[in-house]
DNA sequence: GTGATAAGTGAGCAG
DNA sequence: CTGCTCACTTATCAC
């Protein structure tokens, strides 16, 4: 009955009326029962979608958490060389101008060594381990 | 009869066996329409308490991501004010260590003022607008 | 027995 | 009419 299509049935050919009436309503009846069922069914999966994207945004979230707290490191390691630069230029500064004699050669070294570049056709004395 | 409490009615003293059961059940089925009511309002807050979980993990990751967007260019900043120092070291290095010579006092301040810091007792002359 | 929930039923709305 | 959703009822289940 749930699969009938259309009114092709017509009935069957004559019924007394309230049979045909039942009939339709039985009809109904179990169509309403697979609608309800669809319902039932939206709504998990509509729930459960919800659920998938809350999750989703909360590994975004600690993604980006873990980023943010690298990028925060690699901050305070920039502004700790940046401020032993200082320190070291405040040096020469103070010196009047003469650095070799207030600042060994060796700090100019060691500061700069700090720098991240990439290799360059210069040839440098900063880098060459053992 | 939807608040009766305890059997402490006692059914008023005798009836008929089926009336009593009749009430018992007509108790029940009111009960019964309180607790699927209750379910339904239950269903409804849960969805939206996961709707607002996700607006708020929504903000926190567009939060972070602006945060993060900063980070990146503070870092980028100051990775060009590292490579200017770089090139500027350079020129000490090639320099052959006279570097007053190979640069010139105003390269030394212009780069030293880029250092952001706190202030210090230290008298300076770098950081004097007008 | 009580409370909760899945499934079924009818009312009523929207298209 | 069809499909959906709400409120209610019924059948179960767990405690």
């Amino acid at each position: 009955m749930s699969l009938s299509v259309r009114e092709l049935n017509l009935h069957l050919r004559g019924m007394s009326r309230d049979e045909i009436q039942k009939l339709k309503q039985r009809r109904r009846t179990l169509k309403n029962r697979g609608y309800a069922a669809s319902c039932r069914v939206k709504r998990v999966s509509q729930r459960e979608a919800l659920e998938q994207q809350k999750q989703e945004l909360q590994r975004e979230v600690d993604r980006l958490g873990a980023e943010n707290a690298g990028m925060r490191k690699e901050l305070e390691g920039l502004g700790a060389r940046l401020a032993a630069l200082q320190r070291f230029a405040r040096g020469l500064e103070a010196g009047g101008g003469n650095l070799l004699a207030t600042a060994p050669r060796l700090n100019t070294a060691s500061v700069i060594t700090i720098v991240k570049s990439p290799p360059q056709p210069h040839p440098q004395r900063e880098q060459e381990p053992s």
